[in-house]
DNA sequence: GCGATCAGGT
DNA sequence: CACACCTGATCGC
């Protein structure tokens, strides 16, 4: 939870996503997102006094956040005050002090950061430099250097600062699978569950928070359906959302919550009922969205967990991974970094320490650190990335993207043409346009043009960028000045390099807990119900959550995601589980398990590190291996390293 | 009576 | 595995 008190040292005059206390005097606000925790203050009267007593204070948000903010009836007042800016369109602003009539011009852009619908990320350029605010963000590995905006020309701009969402800014925070890894794991579950007849239904047991509706389009999608929510309106400008969801509740995919007594609704009952309208029990999972994470020693990332006889955890993160955000910062090397939310058991000095390590100031001793981890992972799989799911592209230099000495000085490397990110001639006119409104002055559109273009990189020098973007947006889909939900989406499509980098140390293997070898950490699969059940295959899969594109399972498919699902108990409470769904099952354990073995007898059983081996030494091949074991059976002498235990 | 804050729950 | 949110108790104005 956001613990950022609203302002910045750079620009102090200005509030976001804190409108309390101090806040209450600034000369403009930003909202990043409609999130509880970033809108203290935002409905109260105090500030509320201001607004009609102000001629220039203004709200500046995208569309999709004005539009949810203003979709609750408490923050009505607002309306004439919020000025929406496009995603990506650099906008003047003038901070005026009403009393003296002091002023002074910053350039705000927004930048897609995939946390919930609208949420977004303020760069600003102004007198005291480049200054990026992160709000709640999610970005995959490689992500920032296709954001155009970071750039000047081919270059990263020079950011002084990054107020950072540093929620999972901590080493237990690993990894987290990507979104679509996750989708994917969610997708499977419930469509072996909800092809089995109508009366199979999923409960997507989701929080009362904006954030998961892409995962509702995805499944509506997929699945070619609606999903069953309690509330459209705030929606009702967004077409893309809204044509996946419906109050229509005969649907086979609920994320409806019930308004009172959540406990009672809990496990397989369904908070708009438990039977189909003919009269028919309704056979229902729930499926609760939660973050998991894992250590970077771990291998494996269980999208899906069974946590009862019909209920499971799915994997769900609205924020970037400790190796996400590493690969975020190493790339944008601030010279400072602040720590906007303090993760669970740690200390504001502690994070802040460890945000050092990743300042420009500290580069070299920060690669130093962490070098080492990431050449050993990127040199283990050769293989080009395997895109994956739908929504993905494969861009094949995402492994790159992974260690920080690939990080150029300060010169980024290009971002191609196609994967700039959009910025019409007409996105920043209007948006230009808003600016004028709220203070009288220069209604020019051109606010950059007359900048100094000196001191290269340092501020403001919008220009360059936006010439680069113009080549750029043609390629992308059109972006109209309607309000869009796409803001979110921006920051999905972002994501395209998934599978590969932020995983690239897993293999893809289907084991239980207990078939493990030694060099795993337990606690990060003891999944609740796995070890006390028996396979009795009524409903048991497992395999991986990425079946689309990867036709055999090999070692380096760099996959790690892994679905496990364990055998629907007894059933009784759900009336019984007849089925038999056993899709691709226990032959597929098998080989992977073997890999896993021999995988991680070949790095001793250490780590999942990828330790570079010996320098003669190789991985044994199949027909080397079984000459090995003839020799051994022969009772030949063969060398065996200490610690190798001969392959079982 | 209202808002802010905290504890406790999901 | 924690997120974002809700409710209810308490306190101050």
């Amino acid at each position: 939870m956001s613990s950022f008190a609203g302002r910045m040292k750079e620009y102090p005059t200005l509030s976001l996503d804190r409108f309390d206390r101090e806040n209450l005097h600034a000369r403009a606000y930003f909202l990043s997102h409609c999130h509880k925790d970033h809108m203290k203050g935002l409905k109260g009267p105090l500030l509320k006094r201001k607004l009609q007593f102000s001629r220039t204070v203004r709200l500046y948000c995208s569309f999709v956040t004005k539009e949810l903010l203003l979709s609750n009836p408490k923050y009505a007042f607002w309306e004439e005050y919020i000025v929406p800016l496009e995603l990506e369109s650099p906008t003047q602003i003038s901070l005026v002090d009403e009393a003296s009539g002091e002023k002074e011009d910053v350039v705000v852009t927004l930048l897609p950061a995939g946390h919930c619908p609208g949420s977004v990320m303020f760069l600003f350029e102004g007198s005291q430099g480049n200054v990026l605010y992160t709000g709640d963000f999610r970005l995959a590995v490689g992500d920032a250097s296709r954001i155009e905006h970071l750039h000047s020309g081919n270059r990263v701009k020079d950011i002084q600062s990054v107020y950072l969402d540093s929620t999972f800014y901590d080493p237990r925070f690993y990894q987290i699978p990507t979104r679509e890894v996750c989708l994917n794991g969610i997708s499977v579950l419930i469509g072996n569950w909800i092809s089995q007849s109508p009366y199979h239904v999923v409960w997507l047991n989701c929080k009362a928070a904006y954030g998961y509706e892409y995962l509702f389009t995805n499944l509506g999608e997929e699945f070619n359906t609606r999903i069953h929510v309690n509330h459209l309106a705030m929606f009702k400008k967004m077409p893309e959302i809204l044509s996946y969801v419906t109050t229509d509740r005969r649907m086979q995919i609920h994320a409806c919550r019930h308004p009172k007594d959540e406990e009672f609704f809990q496990g397989n009952r369904l908070p708009c009922g438990c039977t189909a309208p003919d009269g028919t029990p309704l056979r229902i999972i729930s499926i609760k969205p939660s973050t998991m994470w894992f250590g970077e020693r771990t291998k494996k990332t269980n999208v899906i967990i069974k946590t009862g006889a019909s209920s499971f955890r799915a994997c769900f993160s609205f924020h970037s991974s400790y190796s996400e955000l590493k690969d975020f910062l190493s790339y944008l090397r601030p010279v400072n970094i602040y720590p906007s939310v303090i993760p669970l058991g740690r200390t504001l000095t502690e994070v802040t320490q460890m945000l050092k390590l990743m300042c420009r100031n500290q580069s070299d001793q920060a690669a130093f650190i962490y070098k080492p981890l990431g050449v050993l992972k990127r040199n283990r799989v050769q293989r080009p990335t395997q895109g994956d799911t739908k929504h993905t592209n494969t861009h094949t230099d995402n492994r790159d993207r992974c260690s920080p000495q690939h990080v150029p000085e300060r010169t980024a490397p290009p971002v191609s043409v196609e994967e700039s990110l959009p910025l019409t001639v007409t996105d920043t006119q209007s948006a230009t346009h808003n600016y004028v409104d709220c203070t009288e002055s220069n209604g020019e559109e051109e606010d950059d043009d007359d900048e100094e273009g000196e001191e290269h990189d340092r501020k403001g020098d919008t220009k360059p960028t936006k010439k680069v973007i113009k080549e750029g947006e043609r390629k992308r889909k059109e972006t109209s000045n309607a309000p869009k939900w796409e803001d979110f989406f921006n920051g999905e499509m972002l994501s395209d390099s998934q599978n590969s980098q932020s995983q690239s140390c897993c293999s893809n293997t289907t084991t239980s807990p207990s078939r493990m070898t030694g060099s795993q950490t337990p606690e990060l699969f003891s999944d609740q119900e796995e070890e006390t059940h028996e396979h009795n295959d009524n409903f048991s899969l497992s395999l991986s959550a990425s079946l689309s594109n990867h036709s055999s399972q090999n070692m380096d498919s760099c996959l790690p995601d892994t679905l496990i699902l364990q055998p629907e108990q007894g059933g009784r409470e759900q009336g019984d589980v007849s089925t038999n769904t056993k899709t691709e099952s226990d032959d597929l354990i098998l080989p992977s398990e073997l890999e896993e073995l021999s995988t991680s007898q070949a790095s001793q059983a250490s780590s999942d590190f990828d330790i570079a081996c010996t320098p003669e030494s190789k991985v044994p091949r199949p027909d080397e291996l079984s000459q090995l074991y003839r020799k051994l059976a022969s009772g030949e002498e063969v060398v065996i390293r200490k610690g190798s235990q001969g392959f079982a």
